[in-house]
DNA sequence: ATCAATTTGCTAATCTATTAGCGAATTTCC
DNA sequence: GGAAATTCGCTAATAGATTAGCAAATTGAT
């Protein structure tokens, strides 16, 4: 009635999957204030906490950090005592970041809490919806091609450099 | 095998929404930069383009961005000649935004290249996928409260103020 | 009418995203 | 072996996100 006719007639998919991303890390961002870190500290704690070390190109593939992003929050999270970085001696190009004793420490704290968390809204949304939900994702990201991947540009290269094989451990 | 015991069985839901998120957006992001304007500038030119004019709050509401986020925002626009503000009469705290001419014409000629683009989407991943995304994200919206809706603060108004009642053009 | 509480838009400070690009180390090709 | 292309991590500049808070205008209660 009162819509005008704006030759816009898709939704903003975007702008949905913005919203659904908010409304879930709402959820999860008390925990992460609690501890005094960033969602994107989270990410990087997450990965590392997973395996023992990683080099920043994996990081940045694995938590969708740019790679500029990437280089201020590494400093920021070595300053606050949170990794280690230092350099590979085969290839001084390299670097390899791990996480503190303290940072595991406090990763191993916030675990639960994210674990419990994850159970709260499954036990709001139903454990098969989030089944669902997730495999729909998944299809997305496999079905889906980034745009510019196969493209005219000559080297083929996302924003995240997805040059290393996936790693990628995208398990919150 | 390799993966080490960390407590932490779910995947990273909201890592995964964000590369979701991301991917559909690297689909749109050209048409952005073709025209010079940002995520969140289109996401404002977008819902002043379906409407006339609105005030900072329901901008805030319908495009999810923070308040703090919006003031800078506008200003830039209103600089780059693609929005105007003024004062509401008989409440000197408001103010109006309206899309200028310049912007409106621009929504214009972007508007069939947007929707070229939701149906490459839609047939790459087929038109009932897409509406059962939809839907599916739509769900979990209206199911799962955003955190501290309810809780003991004695306001119940989150980060984007969700007072007025939902404008919400959440149409791309 | 007056004082308290709320609403609206805004600023400040810190952190991350995006785009562009750079230097050094390494690999590839000839 | 040496030049060209690539890889890796980084800096710079601008835009947004997040958290906290603030002044002015309005509303509500007394």
């Amino acid at each position: 009635m009162s819509l005008k006719s704006t030759g816009l007639h898709h939704r903003n998919l975007p702008l949905v999957l913005l919203q659904a991303r908010e409304r879930v890390l709402s959820h999860f961002r008390p925990i992460l204030n609690a501890n005094g870190i960033t969602e994107q500290q989270w990410r990087i704690v997450r990965v590392l906490y997973a395996t023992t070390s990683l080099e920043p190109r994996e990081i940045v593939e694995a938590c969708r950090i740019s790679s500029p992003s990437m280089a201020g929050v590494l400093s920021r999270m070595q300053e606050l005592g949170l990794v280690t970085r230092r350099r590979v001696n085969h290839d001084q190009r390299r670097v390899r970041v791990a996480l503190t004793p303290r940072a595991r420490a406090m990763a191993a704290r916030m675990a639960p809490q994210i674990e419990a968390t994850y159970s709260r809204i499954e036990q709001c949304m139903g454990n098969e919806f989030i089944a669902r939900f997730q495999s729909t994702l998944d299809q997305l990201l496999a079905t889906l091609p980034e745009y510019g991947s196969g493209e005219a540009g000559r080297d083929g290269s996302s924003k995240y450099e997805d040059a290393a094989a996936n790693i990628v451990f995208d398990i919150v």
